[in-house]
RNA sequence: UCCUCAGUAGCUCAGCUGGUUAGAGCAUCUGACUGUUAAUCAGAGGGUCACUGGUUCAAGUCCAGUCUGAGGAGCCA
């Protein structure tokens, strides 16, 4: 009968009146052998569990230490001491779980570090840091499906496991269940994947956005939001080798539409956070302050998380042209006083230091950027009538970098091909993604968020790795 | 993959231009106290100085290599 108990956060929100509860958790810390601070996960707040003197044996009492589990039952009455409104006088205290407390890594008091509690994942869920970012990165899973769903768009799930690796978005991981140490071959000497589980050389999905194209030529508004794997060998606070992400992708949409439907997106899930979690999000700010008054004045950010958030859903993203964010980066004193380290010209990808300039110096506010150099960006981009840049568009958030990338599509089959064949994608293969350009191909746009760079920009970790609940990243994939 | 920095107690760190038995705070353990808020007070235990090799009378300290981590770059979401 264990569903009899109360959840920490409901009972926080009752008036306490002496009535009886049953509350389950995890002890914080127990101080003067009395007062148990209990947490069970559903808010960053701790219960205090009253243990008055004579109630429990000694034998009992030195079992509760920081990390044990508990069963509890007693009054909800108000506080005697000041740091809480209300508490649970225990009639009876019974321990699930002992927690050796020589043994127990997580002791709270010793401020363990960020890169610390990523070597005990499976135990840093207890923390108040991590337990505001997750419940923060399933709000935002959740209002993800709740915009989309909102607006009559399909989830659609794509695979996970693909035979085209025709997108070109990175090295991707191999699925095969031949022998690696003796595996078939052809009379050249390849390997022969004919006899290979699939009968051909199959990889775990880079992007969802092809399957989803087809979807979307049917649905009209469909979204995939599913893991996704990169096998690039990238370390960087940024990026994971197993991530997740979010790729609308809608029918009889032009790139404004697109753009239009990605800042309203991003919109949303701020408000939905700020609404829904916001105690979390105030103990993050909190956080985040602290942190910041280590370092020197001109590193600190200009806003508080809180106030950065307000800022981004309150104000119009900026919206440029790559050619115009070409001249803003030539025109600026940076760029006069030789502080960029990379060439600027048109036709170049920008760089990090080009893109952060734009977004963190010049307008302060995420920029949407759009009408890339087509040699740059991928062959399924719609290609502008200027014959030299496609309908692309990247969004571009303060402190991550690109949050999302996306684009027009190129609906018109013999441009399509044009450009494949141009970029040396194998059309023969693709035949499936170009017959949608054969029946009833229509002007569609699509994007793709990544979801733990969103996840990052709400909660202000700075690390990716530490917005999911375990991270695969090269040398590592423990738990 | 490249560049830079780091690895000393369970955690966070100090340890100077190489020199006796490697330190602190917190945690842990023992005891005291008992309306505490990261409880407090007293005492105790706790180390392969990442690993391998080298230089030296002598290495935590210097050198080389390896591993791991962090930050930045590239790739991108």
């Amino acid at each position: 009968m264990f569903n009899k108990r109360t959840k920490i956060k409901a009972l926080l929100a009752t008036e306490p009146a002496g009535q009886e509860v049953t509350v389950m958790g995890w002890v914080r810390t127990f101080r003067n052998n009395q007062f148990i601070a209990l947490n069970d996960g559903s808010t960053n707040q701790n219960l205090q569990v009253v243990a008055a003197l004579g109630l429990l044996d000694d034998e009992t009492l030195k079992r509760i230490t920081t990390g044990t589990s508990l069963k509890v039952v007693g009054e909800l009455v108000v506080s005697q001491g000041k740091g809480q409104k209300s508490e649970v006088k225990a009639v009876s205290i019974e321990v699930l779980g002992d927690c050796d407390s020589e043994q127990y890594p997580l002791q709270l008091k010793n401020r363990p570090s960020l890169e610390y509690l990523r070597e005990i994942a499976h135990l840093r869920f207890r923390t108040n840091t991590f337990g505001a970012v997750f419940r923060i990165r399933h709000s935002l899973a959740f209002a993800i499906h709740k915009f989309f769903n909102d607006k009559g768009f399909i989830y659609l799930h794509t695979p996970v496991i693909t035979a085209s690796d025709a997108e070109g978005a990175g090295e991707m991981f191999r699925v095969t269940t031949l022998p690696f140490d003796n595996p078939p071959r052809n009379d050249d000497g390849s390997i022969n994947f004919k006899e290979d589980f699939f009968g051909k050389s199959t990889n775990l999905t880079v992007s969802g956005q092809l399957e989803g194209e087809l979807a979307a030529m049917a649905f009209s508004d469909i979204y995939t939001f599913g893991p996704t794997f990169r096998a690039e060998n990238s370390n960087t606070t940024r990026h994971l080798a197993e991530f997740w992400m979010i790729e609308p992708e809608m029918a009889f949409y032009d790139i404004e539409d697109n753009m239009n439907l990605a800042e309203e997106f991003i919109k949303y899930l701020i408000g939905y956070v700020m609404s829904n979690n916001r105690e979390d999000l105030v103990f993050l700010a909190q956080r985040l302050a602290d942190e910041e008054k280590q370092l020197p004045q001109d590193k600190r950010s200009e806003f508080g998380l809180i106030e950065k958030l307000i800022f981004v859903q309150s104000n119009a993203f900026e919206r440029i042209t790559y050619t115009e964010a070409i001249d803003i980066l030539l025109n600026s004193s940076h760029y006069k006083k030789k502080k960029f380290q990379y060439e600027v010209k048109w036709g170049i990808d920008l760089q990090s230091e080009h893109e952060r300039y734009l977004v963190e110096k010049h307008f302060k506010k995420p920029v949407i950027v759009t009408g890339y150099p087509a040699a740059i960006k991928a062959f399924y981009m719609r290609m502008n009538d200027d014959g030299k840049t496609v309908a692309a568009m990247d969004i571009l958030a303060p402190g991550i970098g690109e949050i999302v990338g996306g684009s027009q599509r190129e609906e018109r089959y013999n441009n399509l091909v044009e450009r494949m064949e141009a970029m040396h994608v194998p059309v023969e293969e693709m035949q499936w993604y170009l017959d949608t350009r054969r029946f009833g191909s229509v002007p569609h746009a699509g994007f793709g968020l990544g979801f733990e760079r969103m996840v990052q920009f709400v909660t202000g970790m700075t690390n990716i790795r530490d917005v999911i609940p375990f991270a695969r990243t090269p040398k590592n994939c423990e738990f």
